[in-house]
RNA sequence: UGGCCCAUGGUGUAACUGGCUAACACAUCGGUUUUUGGUACCGAAGAGUCUAGGUUCGAAACCUAGUGGGCCAACCA
């Protein structure tokens, strides 16, 4: 008993069970086993959260495995990446290990399985194999050479290894059971003749072994407890459990505990993709810059782009762990690392679109050190001082000619508190050749205790710094983009996904170094981009501030929130039953109003889609108003009453609810 | 056409394993505070738990059927 009252994913729950059942708290054992394809992503951090987190909880050893089986596509490059993002995300493995480190072991597991008759050498090519398989719907037919003699299948196996034969000749396939519901139980493959370079075993061996063979038994090997993955792999467990079972049988004395296999739903991020393969093709073709390109939903790209672990972590805690397809709203991420970085990063000023101000009555080469306070959630970040002169910057956005009163910022004759330093008003503006404002003429007021509404950011024009800024949009304009059959995701890519552009700063900026993260008071977070010299600064735009005032401007050319479309498309009848929900409960007034509603869509509603609701039950009384208000509009123009309406009517009248039997008694 | 898995507010997870008004977080909408239209705080709205039967004093949970969604036919993992 871990004696949290928090409650406890399914997982947790099998573990508790299990525990409960006498399974030794110290034989607790976790792995993650990535395959060194590829870079790790934001959704292999929910499998790394999993598992990892179940070692901290339990205080049990968390193995990290490259399941290195596939040499030709596996690299170092790929390894070190994967160990540097799990460092990164704060996680310690307990052995670095790999599945190639078991390659003899299984071998001689393979010659045991041979020797049992539960393995044979088919020599068939690739097609015809398949052919035997048979489909999801229909059973196989067995292999020609399925019972050839132990000792065949010993010489072939061994002349295989030995590198008698080309690639695709033999391979070792498990005798099971073609005709199997389970495809993976007809006779799976494990092992086959390749020649290619291993990234860790070079070139001593010329047979690899499959998925399947390998990584249940390395889980095996390992005496890991419970083995979790993701939920495609619920079919492999039949195959898992079938190889255990046997080289249990070999081993027990030495490995006694067999593992588990479990599956959980693997995490979905809107407006993203997380295929391994599909982020390759955007890297390879140059839509993004690399797998650390601070769009790339990779754990490099989002540390580029300023996420921190903490953040992250917190994130996949809150996801939490199910078994059904899930798709996480980007703004639960956003939401994480918002809480994280205004805890810890200190504010500064900058300006990303400049208009000049020019304070009129402040002499013109007098300059002020300002006190400005760092962060104002943590008081150990102190103080510092930002520069005011007669000339500054602020944000076009901050200003207009003339606006109502909801605008809480510059407008001619009105005041604004300038942040840190003075309050001023606005009493003309110079305007370009195109009308466009090019400066705005102020008188400041030493007395900043006056109430005003609104405060800008700002900076001053003879100390500003200037920097790139790289602000980010989603790379995709949809919010599933690889799960339309008929598109390709490529064609969701998003433009404007990447907006550079060069922004004033306060002078404190100038030392600032890669990695380090700052809001930009009123604009959001930036961190600096590993890009960045100290002759040209460059930032990164982490994520922006909540904007309550953003969403209530009529909307920009913002594709940020386009209208859920769901609303919208919903069919009649569906809308009717959710109204019908709630009709008792209403007061009498709003059932008017939501009858009305009915009436309407009663309209859009056809008899097919009515007729299966007369069966609701009693208890949902609401429903059953609905339903016969919706049925007594439908008769009114011109349906025709049969017998099942008369029934629904009948039964509504001898009703205890009488709101019913009211409704039934008009028709 | 087979097998397996899944179904709870817009989204994601809970519900002490059959027992209070179905909880929490995000998102949404109000309000208070505020030298960030941020943060913090307070509040509101939103779910008869896919549908229909059944078991039971009692079902989101158990059973049956249906509907919808996902996965499975790589010498990938």
């Amino acid at each position: 008993m871990s004696g949290e009252s928090k409650s406890l994913n399914f997982i947790e729950h099998i573990i508790e069970e299990d525990l409960a059942n006498g399974l030794s708290k110290d034989k607790l054992r976790f792995r993650f086993p990535p395959e060194p394809n590829g870079y790790l992503h934001i959704g292999h951090t929910k499998a790394i959260g999993i598992s990892f987190g179940l070692g901290e909880k339990y205080k049990a050893p968390v193995n990290l495995r490259f399941d290195d089986t596939n040499p030709a596509k596996e690299e170092q490059e790929y390894v070190d990446a994967i160990k540097r993002d799990i460092e990164w995300l704060g996680y310690k493995w307990e052995n670095e290990l790999y599945s190639s480190d078991y390659f003899q072991k299984l071998y001689d597991w393979a010659v045991q399985m041979i020797k049992d008759g539960r393995a044979y050498v088919d020599s068939q090519s690739s097609e015809a194999m398949a052919e035997q398989k048979g489909t999801p719907t229909q059973v196989g037919t067995n292999s020609p050479y399925r019972n050839r003699s132990v000792e065949e299948n010993l010489d072939l196996f061994q002349r295989m290894k030995a590198g008698e034969f080309e690639a695709g000749k033999h391979i070792l396939r498990a005798k099971i059971d073609m005709e199997d519901p389970n495809m993976l139980m007809r006779d799976p493959i494990m092992y086959r003749i390749l020649y290619a370079h291993h990234h860790r075993t070079g070139d001593d061996w010329c047979i690899y072994p499959m998925y399947d063979w390998t990584h249940g038994e390395s889980d095996y090997i390992e005496q890991i407890s419970h083995s979790l993955c993701s939920l495609e792999f619920k079919p492999h467990r039949k195959l898992y459990n079938w190889f255990r079972e046997h080289v249990y049988e070999y081993s027990k004395e030495i490995l006694p505990l067999p593992p588990k296999q479990r599956e959980f739903a693997r995490l979905n991020l809107s407006y993203t993709i997380m295929s391994k393969r599909k982020l390759l093709r955007l890297v390879e073709k140059g839509i993004v810059t690399g797998w650390d390109d601070p769009r790339m939903p990779t754990i490099s790209g989002l540390r580029r782009r300023g996420y921190t672990p903490n953040s992250i972590r917190k994130f996949i805690e809150k996801v939490g762990v199910a078994k059904r397809e899930n798709v996480i709203d980007v703004s639960l991420l956003e939401f994480c690392i918002r809480e994280d970085l205004n805890k810890t990063t200190n504010r500064v000023m900058a300006v990303l679109n400049p208009v000049k101000v020019i304070i009129t009555n402040y002499p013109d080469d007098k300059e002020e050190w300002l006190e400005a306070e760092n962060n104002q959630e943590d008081a150990s970040a102190g103080y510092r001082k930002v520069p005011f002169s007669k000339e500054i910057y602020i944000e076009k956005e901050d200003f207009k000619e003339e606006a109502g009163n909801k605008f809480f910022r510059l407008k001619l004759g009105g005041e604004v508190r300038l942040k840190n330093a003075y309050i001023i008003k606005a009493n003309s503006v110079i305007k370009g050749d195109n009308g466009e404002v090019k400066e705005i003429h102020c008188s400041y007021d030493t007395d900043t205790s006056k109430k005003v509404k609104g405060t800008l950011h700002w900076v001053s024009v003879k100390h500003a710094i200037t920097a790139e800024i790289r602000v980010y949009d989603r790379l995709f304009s949809d919010e599933a983009p690889d799960s339309h059959p008929d598109k390709d995701f490529m064609e969701f890519i998003n433009p404007n996904s990447l907006k550079v552009s060069t922004a004033y700063l306060e002078p404190s900026l100038a030392d600032a170094k890669i990695g380090e993260c700052f809001q930009f008071q009123r604009l959001g977070y930036f961190n600096i981009d590993d890009d960045s010299t100290p002759n040209q600064l460059v930032f990164n735009k982490t994520v922006g501030l909540r904007d309550s005032w953003a969403k209530q401007k009529p909307k920009p050319q913002n594709n940020q929130n386009q209208s859920k479309p769901q609303q919208q498309k919903r069919p009649a009848i569906s809308v009717i039953k959710q109204l019908g929900k709630k009709y008792t409960n209403l007061s009498e007034e709003k059932q008017l109003k939501v009858k009305n509603e009915i009436q309407e869509l009663a309209k859009g509603v056809a008899y097919d889609e009515l007729e299966p609701l007369f069966g609701t039950a009693v208890k949902k009384a609401g429903t059953r108003i609905a339903v016969m208000i919706t049925l007594k509009e439908m008769l009114k123009s011109g349906l025709e009453q049969n017998n099942t309406i008369t029934e629904f009517i009948n039964k509504a009248l001898e009703d205890k609810n009488e709101l019913l039997v009211n409704e039934a008694k008009t028709i």
